[in-house]
DNA sequence: AGGAGTTTGTGAACGGGAGAACAAAACGGG
DNA sequence: CCCGTTTTGTTCTCCCGTTCACAAACTCCT
């Protein structure tokens, strides 16, 4: 978050930034904010701020985006083509290696200029490539033994865009998105506003 | 989450389930499973466990989806694209009841069986379709915007996919999907594994 | 009917993140 | 060169979520 608050002050010109104008940004507390960049080091000067494109190096470095990591796509349904195609990827560093699905007729497919291979190519693919980074964007049925085999492959860390719960051995990182929790989650709240108009809104 | 994973034990045909069964089904600590559930009521029997289709119902009343939830989703592209035809969110209880875009040269499109409209229609749709839930999939740059345009028609609940901090009224909800964030994360863990190939993996 | 075995619901302890507050450090002006 | 101002880095405190542990409650078997 903070280093994409740091993109947009840079790109807005700005070289300078004292700790509250960041937290804004980032939409944190600035106190929160000095206390998670004082574990990456002492990167501002006191009376003065931060150096925009110095700390923004420094971030990135710390969590590894100054590096290029090979990324394999699984499931290219709706999903799965949004993510191929999505921008945001390849800006943050992230190289989309290869497109893999296993229904036979989306093979011939192109998309973001990438072929649809067939899943029996992931072995290759993953040594070929030294691919850590696995996206699952199939159906919830098919997501656990897909991640089976990833791992089994040596891919060491998940993006689950899947509706289940994965089970991986010790070492292999999982992350899940769930859309639709949000949306749920949202309308929770928003059946409590209505219900209790005079009520006070939790936030 | 519970009760996606209620939905998975009923459709496999479970009747009944303890809490252990079910907290593993959804990935948590089973005390932390009663603790939530005992929330919404004593809902469970003691020595026996939980009714899977009881528990379920009063989780589904409980969090609003029992409703149908009217949601427009502005900004088609390749994510507009993916979240209008994403079935998981009908299965669940809403319903996209448009898809705008500022792009005129889109309008003529057809997406998951809805026409794309004129940005401009929002206001007209929201009134009168009651629409309370709005998602927003366009760049990063027209996000604020359409941000204030949907509170000013009377929208109160966002979900936000633009990687961009939105300000908003009282009152009014925002809950934020980073793709490429969770990605981040991930690499971020990668790093350290193979920069401490000795050292212990902190969870 | 009664006791053994389960399983829920909840009180108590633990841990960690978030914000307030302050000392240390750098800058600028006289 | 010194003092006031600004802003960071850090400590202290508070609060909340998570987990442990156990009593209450229910079932089943004898």
């Amino acid at each position: 978050m903070y280093l994409r608050a740091l993109t947009g002050l840079a790109e807005g010109g700005t070289t300078t930034c004292s700790s509250e104008e960041l937290a804004a940004s980032a939409g944190v507390n600035s106190a929160k904010l000095r206390k998670d960049l004082s574990y990456l080091g002492s990167y501002g000067t006191r009376g003065v701020g931060y150096d925009v494109e110095y700390l923004r190096y420094q971030i990135a470095r710390e969590i590894g985006v100054t590096q290029d990591w090979p990324v394999v796509i699984v499931g290219i349904g709706n999903l799965g083509h949004a993510l191929a195609n999505y921008s945001g990827f390849r800006s943050r560093g992230f190289r989309v290696v290869a497109l893999l699905d296993a229904d036979p007729d989306r093979h011939d497919e192109v998309v973001a200029g990438l072929d649809v291979r067939s899943f029996e190519d992931l072995e290759s693919i993953v040594t070929e490539d030294a691919v850590a980074i696995g996206v699952i964007a199939t159906p919830a049925v098919a997501a656990q033994s897909v991640a089976d085999r990833m791992v089994a492959a040596g891919i060491t860390s998940i993006l689950n865009f899947a509706p289940t719960v994965l089970t991986v051995p010790e070492g292999v990182d999982v992350r899940k998105v769930d859309l639709s929790i949000e949306l749920q989650i949202l309308a929770y709240h928003e059946q409590r506003k209505s219900g209790l108009p005079t009520a006070e809104v939790t936030a």
